[in-house]
DNA sequence: ACACCCTGCGTACAACGTAAGCAGTAGAGT
DNA sequence: ACTCTACTGCTTACGTTGTACGCAGGGTGT
């Protein structure tokens, strides 16, 4: 129990290494890992079977085994290798700052959807997404605030860029799935749309009307301005209204 | 194909019908529904398959298809059901509205983790859900803002709560699943702290060792009153910062 | 009384992750 | 050169999932 998930950060944080005795590996983990990856990309996270990835290289499941000890811990570098493909922001100003570290996470979800749909609860942190949060937090580590604060303006970015990911995520996916566009799909369930009754739903049938579905803003761009808003009205306000510890689960 | 998903609108929107030939059925969807629901909740969305709901009917797997055309009907109809427990926001200012709205959902996402585990995207929608959805738009109704600057703001909330929701779940998924709380877990994970040096994560040690991570804001409660404040700022500004349409996805 | 449409359920199948074990290979030690 | 042994890729098999199919029997309308 403890030994694997130990075992995992040393796959993380330790670079693996070769063993001298033995015929050759035609794998190695970090084939594995971007064979796993190409696949999440272009099929989705349901065809991440162990299977499918062996067979893109030319193996059989079992021969995965040899470089990944499992597919969780296989998901765990796999996570870790694209928090990689980012980059960190440059010094500056603390909103520049965030708003950077909102668009290179916003980017990377929008490269690979399938990192939303995996539970990141106790998946083992690596090294490269441990990075990318220290240089967020570095961008709001000048302002005089305490720690606590710095973790809650860091943390309330991060969970309206996973909200906005997660949309999308599910959106490809299910693009993906049904070979149908989003707007087809909508579009072929009438038997849906004779439920919607002004008198049933009255904004929503308005705002259909007014053509405020057809034509929406961009989700991503209009929510981080007004965070990064709502954010500098607390950083940049004199006396700071603090929200002192409280259960919150 | 095209069938299934209305069958799944009528299944939603209609109330069943019984049928008058044949035994009377011991069993009703209402009951499956109900009974998935105390599953979810009480094991996760792991422990949701179509036997252990049967078994705590006192049935089979496939006594359940009578009344639910399959699983993913079937959640179609437990996530509307959930958001049948959740009130309606009472008419008044706009941040009050739109906070209750926060609050409700959050109140949902608490009672029931599971809906924010299911893939979002193409559910068919219900009745409840989107009476939910209608009274949020409403909220907003009466600032004079566009139809689709309406959807936005509504959009940015709920990606926050989304977010804050999901990493909510995951949490508690992970501790029903391991049995070992988030604290004791990360207490034991000796081997992933060793990497956690000054030199390579500042932030993170200077904020460790200030004693940020363990007494945290509520990333609810701060999270929140950030994005109404940001909000703010849009909706009371004079003239309003157009952000007019652009490829999301 | 008959026909028919219900009911619940047993069986079966194709995925999935992966445990166990096996034959072959190549460097290390002598 | 010879053996030992760590290491390779792979086969087989198991338990779990959603659910298609079809059957025996029950209750209602005619």
């Amino acid at each position: 129990m403890k030994s694997d998930r130990d075992r995992s950060v040393r796959l993380l944080w330790e670079p693996p290494v070769e063993p001298s005795r033995g015929p050759k590996a035609s794998l190695s983990q970090s084939r594995v890992v971007e064979a796993a990856i190409k696949v999440a990309d272009a099929e989705g996270v349901d065809a991440l079977t162990m299977r499918r990835v062996a067979e893109t290289l030319g193996n059989t499941a079992m021969s995965l085994y040899r470089h990944v000890p499992g597919k969780s811990e296989l998901l765990d570098l796999m996570v870790d290798a694209v928090w990689g493909e980012t980059e960190l922001a440059p010094k500056g100003h603390w909103r520049s700052g965030l708003e950077f570290f909102a668009r290179q996470v916003w980017a990377m979800y929008r490269a690979h959807p399938w990192t939303l749909q995996l539970t990141a609860s106790r998946r083992m942190p690596g090294p490269k997404a441990m990075a990318r949060q220290d240089a967020a937090y570095a961008a709001v580590s000048e302002l005089g605030l305490a720690a606590e604060e710095i973790v809650a303006v860091v943390t309330t970015v991060s969970h309206f860029v996973d909200g906005v990911g997660r949309t999308m995520a599910d959106r490809v996916q299910a693009e993906r799935e049904t070979g149908v566009s989003e707007e087809e799909w909508w579009n072929g369930r009438e038997a849906l749309w004779e439920h919607f009754t002004p008198e049933r739903l009255p904004m929503m049938t308005h705002i259909w009307n007014s053509g405020g579905f057809e034509r929406p803003l961009d989700e991503f761009e209009f929510g981080l301005a007004r965070v990064l808003d709502g954010l500098a009205v607390f950083i940049e306000s004199e006396e700071r209204p603090l929200v002192r510890p409280q259960a919150c689960l």
